[in-house]
RNA sequence: GGGCGGUUAGCUCAGCUGGUUAGAGCGUUGCGUUGACAUCGCAAAGGCCGUUGGUUCGAGUCCAAUACCGCCCACCA
């Protein structure tokens, strides 16, 4: 069926992703021979708000699957939803109004599931239509059974080994989300704030001026510190100090993390303002007075002030402080407050219970991991490095939420002792399920632990989860460690990091052999315009896929390289539509030369070793070493993750090179009698067109597969590749034979005559083809010219000559378009 | 405060291990039915490659300092 003379991807592209649905083009094959390239892909945090950033990082990706797959290998290439925990809680609980608190723990979980499936089928929708070439057999969900189950029987493998551990300390605080935290889950934000200098009293009477930022830790005020060498204060050491209204006496200690250019050099230790205060508790054995409850209101200690929320006490407080005389002096100050991630609330530091995952005593091996791992870009490795040697907590592990992967397991009510689940049993619910055996105390009487894990403790185990680490071990053993680990760089700490430790804890080994760090696509001035269209929200990926293309879509999202962020731009997704339409007209221009070629033997009729050399024209020679080289450095760029300058080279070459010169030098053969030119031109096109379309393949995945459908693969099956699909066939091989160093010096003259001509014309206002009488050409080198003297078709084809004369020098009545030193032209109007 | 990235044509960006007149796309201007393409083609204009020093026969490309922009990290009184 002939090329249609419109592309409409609109109609092309679904086709497509039927056909390749259908064909099983993606599938992994387990236990098939060739090497395999294993993708832990990241699951989208299923947050029910997509737009065209998503789309971003996804394609390079999908770039690479594809690129790996044409090269000959099984590619295990899954997709996972991300949808357990915290952040599908807030999602739920934004979306329907409703918190877990008040319909219950059971029907909010139901709520959950039912409102990220629903999401989820969303994302795949996107994915598919986006062209991603995901083996659909191979997907998860963070919440589903096999997740739950790896997830237990990781925290009880590490449990049985000692590296998680249950404390009573300090934890990192939200008490707007009510749970423990992780550091990896804090962020800085910067706010306005206000730095208050207090007189505390001295014993004796003297007045201690100390500046605070928090007033209303006041009552959970345990000690004051100084710098030991602070001149200033070398009497006040041992002290007694009087805190302002709550009237507790605190000591004045000690301690060289007291900064004396900060303040008055004198400060207050609460339990906890921060993480110094949390450091000096412990060294200092301190007490411990507990101020800010789960909530983040005051507690009982804070006197007429407890049940007041932080901000409502910081003011009481102040304004009791101003009453009362305690105020030496106030600044308004910008202060960087910690916060939780997914809520911007500023986290506290308070006392409780929780899970942790060792990370302190392992940093020297972290940060070894980090050195195996090959990091695209390369800078990346810094980002985690630099969160390795800064790490000041164990990895906080359980959430006071509902949404999750339980612990799997209870205490005993009568000692306390932890009971864990059996392995056969996972996935358990500890509230719905009970232990086997009674506790090695005698007791049948079990508490539940009705904590959920940290979400990241679940998807750290992507690659045991979908390579079926716990139900198929062939597989696992195929896949694993990963070729590759793609994600954003906003999930180093965290994803990236996570899995790392994991799979260290676990297996002793790296997870993956190298990790595709990709920026954000941001809403940017692009964006703007794109939403005032339609009202104001964020542009919808499937929308502009319909109105462009889903390879016009891809084009933007792999022009910027590896690492970088970029604004989501309409103009950079128009341009990849031009370069849709470009390829299929090319491909409409080729297709009547070669639609009756003798190609019994398939694909392979026009390969690189069946062109007769003797035949080609300086023009082919040239274009077609020109695309050895091409071949070489997209290999090798895409090989190193640079898709965006493969994806650069190969445009410019077919943009530049082949369409704008080399067709316009090979037409006149491909019109002409003669038919040994006339093969010899139809086999460099064939090869050459071919060649552009599977180096584009991993990026236009629709309008390649569309050329090759139509023109390639009409014929019978090729036995030296599988040509279902273009994605199935073989990547470009080079072949040095045509690699030729003259050829493409004889090829630039013949551009550089070319160009001269067309800009004469130009300047004259002519039209480009208008006819000249003559083109008389002059090159000192003979063997330049002896090529010339060979392609004079190719000139007269793309400078519509009527004569080309070849000879030692020019005739000087002619209008002289070149004169440099290798080349002198000039025509004969 | 420490670290990383960026600073190249009006805009968005390429420029690998230093080497002849610094590139592309968009935009601008002019011209044009080349027997695939007007969702086009051809051509033109447009840059002291952030600043200042240094290394070198030669630097956008290496080194040092510096200024902005962005990000990561840090104990944020």
């Amino acid at each position: 069926m002939p090329l249609e003379k419109r592309y409409d991807p609109k109609t092309i592209e679904p086709q497509l992703q039927t056909f390749w649905e259908l064909a099983g083009i993606y599938r992994f094959v387990p236990g098939d021979e060739r090497p395999v390239f294993s993708i832990d892909t990241p699951p989208p945090t299923v947050s029910g708000n997509l737009h065209l950033g998503h789309t971003y990082s996804y394609t390079h990706a999908d770039v690479f699957a594809r690129f790996h797959r044409m090269r000959g290998e099984n590619v295990f290439y899954p997709m996972g939803f991300d949808d357990n925990g915290l952040p599908t809680e807030r999602l739920v609980e934004s979306q329907l109004g409703i918190t877990a608190a008040e319909i219950g723990r059971s029907a909010f979980i139901a709520k959950c599931l039912q409102v990220s499936e629903e999401l989820e089928q969303d994302y795949q929708n996107l994915w598919q239509r986006l062209g991603l070439s995901i083996d659909w057999d191979y997907t998860y969900r963070t919440i589903d059974e096999c997740s739950r189950k790896t997830s237990q029987r990781s925290f009880i493998d590490l449990f049985q080994e000692g590296l998680v551990y249950r404390q009573e300390a300090p934890s990192i605080w939200c008490p707007s989300c009510r749970t423990a935290i992780a550091q990896a889950d804090v962020d800085d934000l910067e706010r306005e704030s206000q730095l208050v200098t207090l007189a505390f009293h001295l014993e004796n009477g003297e007045s201690l001026p100390i500046a605070t930022t928090r007033p209303e830790l006041l009552p959970a005020c345990v000690a004051i510190f100084v710098h030991p060498g602070d001149e200033r204060y070398q009497d006040i050491f041992g002290q007694r100090v009087n805190v302002p209204i709550f009237d507790q006496q605190v000591t004045v200690l000690q301690d060289p993390m007291a900064d004396p250019e900060k303040g008055s050099g004198a400060v207050m230790c609460c339990t906890f303002g921060d993480t110094v205060d949390k450091h000096w508790w412990y060294t200092h054995q301190l007490d411990h007075v507990n101020a800010i409850d789960q909530q983040g209101n005051l507690t009982e200690v804070a006197g007429d002030f407890a049940g007041l929320s932080v901000k409502k006490a910081r003011q009481a407080i102040l304004d009791t402080l101003d009453q009362q005389e305690y105020i030496l002096d106030r600044q308004p100050t910008t202060q960087i407050v910690p916060v939780h991630e997914r809520c911007d609330t500023p986290v506290e530091y308070i006392m409780s219970q929780q899970w942790f995952i060792r990370l302190l005593d392992f940093k020297e091996e972290m940060l070894a991991a980090g050195d195996q791992i090959k990091w695209h870009p390369a800078h990346m490795k810094a980002r985690y490095l630099t969160w390795v040697e800064n790490l000041a907590w164990d990895w906080c592990i359980s959430r006071q939420r509902y949404f999750g992967v339980p612990f799997p397991l209870w205490y005993c009510q009568e000692c306390g002792e932890v009971i864990l689940a059996d392995l056969e049993k996972l996935p358990v619910d500890p509230s719905e399920d009970h232990p086997n055996e009674p506790c090695s105390c005698g007791s049948r009487k079990f508490k539940p632990d009705e904590d959920i894990l940290d979400t990241w403790a679940t998807s750290s185990m992507s690659p045991q989860i979908v390579g079926r680490w716990l139900c198929d071990d062939d597989l696992y053993q195929q896949v694993y460690p990963f070729s590759l680990r793609p994600q954003a760089h906003e999930i180093i700490r965290t994803w990236a990091f996570y899995t790392i430790a994991k799979s260290h804890f676990h297996f002793k080994q790296v997870p993956w052999n190298a990790v595709a760090i990709s920026g954000w696509g941001i809403a940017g001035e692009g964006m703007g315009k794109i939403s005032k269209s339609r009202g104001g929200g964020p542009s919808p990926p499937l929308e502009m896929i319909d109105r462009y293309s889903a390879d016009a879509v891809r084009y933007w999202a792999t022009s910027t390289s590896m690492g970088k962020d970029t604004v989501i731009s309409e103009e950079k997704i128009q341009i990849g539509t031009k370069l849709t339409t470009k390829l299929w007209n090319v491909a409409r221009f080729s297709e009547r030369f070669l639609e009756d070629f003798d190609a019994s033997h398939g694909v392979d009729k026009y390969s690189i070793a069946g062109i007769n050399g003797e035949h080609l024209s300086p023009a082919d020679r040239w274009i077609l070493s020109r695309s050895q080289r091409l071949v070489r450095r997209v290999s090798l760029l895409l090989e190193n993750y640079d898709y965006a300058a493969a994806k650069s080279e190969i445009e410019n070459f077919f943009w530049r090179e082949f369409a704008d010169n080399y067709l316009e030098m090979c037409k006149q053969r491909l019109y002409g009698e003669d038919m040994v030119q006339r093969e010899a031109a139809r086999a460099a096109l064939y090869h050459l067109l071919l060649t552009i379309i599977k180096l584009l393949a991993p990026f236009l995945p629709y309008v390649t597969e569309a050329i090759f459908q139509g023109i390639f693969v009409k014929y019978e099956p090729s036995q030296s590749e599988d040509v279902r699909s273009i994605h199935t066939s073989s990547w470009p091989e080079v072949n040095n034979n045509l690699e030729d160093d003259f050829a493409e010096l004889v090829g630039e003259t013949l551009v550089e005559i070319a160009v001269s001509v067309r800009r004469f014309k130009s300047e004259n206002g002519m039209a480009l083809g208008t006819d000249i009488q003559r083109l008389q050409l002059s090159a000192d080198d003979d063997q330049l010219a002896a090529q010339l003297e060979r392609a004079s078709s190719d000139l007269i084809s793309i400078t519509r000559a009527r004569e080309i004369d070849v000879g030692n020098h020019l005739d000087q009545t002619l209008t002289i378009l070149l004169d440099t030193r290798k080349i002198k032209a000039a025509i004969e109007l």
